[in-house]
DNA sequence: AATATATTTCTAGTAATATCGAAATATATT
DNA sequence: AATATATTTCGATATTACTAGAAATATATT
């Protein structure tokens, strides 16, 4: 993953709000969870919840899917699980002191 | 973890500078990289680079030593390998299709 | 003590983000 | 077609963040 990316994947994360969605959408799998439902569970006023929403779909973070009225949220654990290697790469890599371990 | 802390520290590496020196920091280990070293690595001025190090260290991602007149960064493993766990917590938990699986 | 090196703090201008009510859109039901 | 439900878009205000030059601080060397 580019740094650019991650960074901006990061970045919609990094509010409380938003991360609580996530949170949410992630331990939802992956047939999604309605807007509703987050609205209900969150109390966040509507337009502040998809103007959030609608953030974290910017990113590539969640995708969007309608069954008749309902919206449903689903996460993208491709790009999750990308940004959690994009971590960890090459993590001590340099590291001095073990050098022939 | 809290969820206000999480959100806080993702919001400090969504910041392309700054995930940058946390990756930077990653990968040197636990001996921590001088904060020279970074700037010349990542060609930005000192007083910025120093407004986005003290941000990192700010939310305990980063903690810093002296020596000499050289100041060690050392990113924070405990906190990073915290925050890879908060992202994946109960993942899939409320799933429905595969209950008995 | 004077000078050099390493890094931070101060300051301020500019830009980006958060919030939420009101109005608008999309779909379903009667 | 009228009404109800589900969600978004618009608009406006308030707050927070980004950037980097200049000055300040901390340590080392001569």
């Amino acid at each position: 993953m580019l740094l650019e990316s991650a960074a901006k994947r990061f970045a919609e994360l990094g509010h409380s709000t938003r991360l609580e969605i996530f949170r949410h959408l992630v331990r939802g799998g992956r047939q999604g969870v309605p807007v509703g439902e987050l609205q209900s569970s969150l109390d966040v006023p509507g337009s502040t919840l998809s103007h959030h929403i609608s953030r974290l779909v910017s990113v590539g973070l969640v995708v969007q899917h309608r069954e008749g009225r309902t919206l449903y949220c689903r996460p993208q654990y491709d790009e999750l699980f990308g940004l959690i290697e994009f971590l960890q790469e090459e993590c001590c890599a340099n590291e001095r002191g073990h050098p022939q371990e």
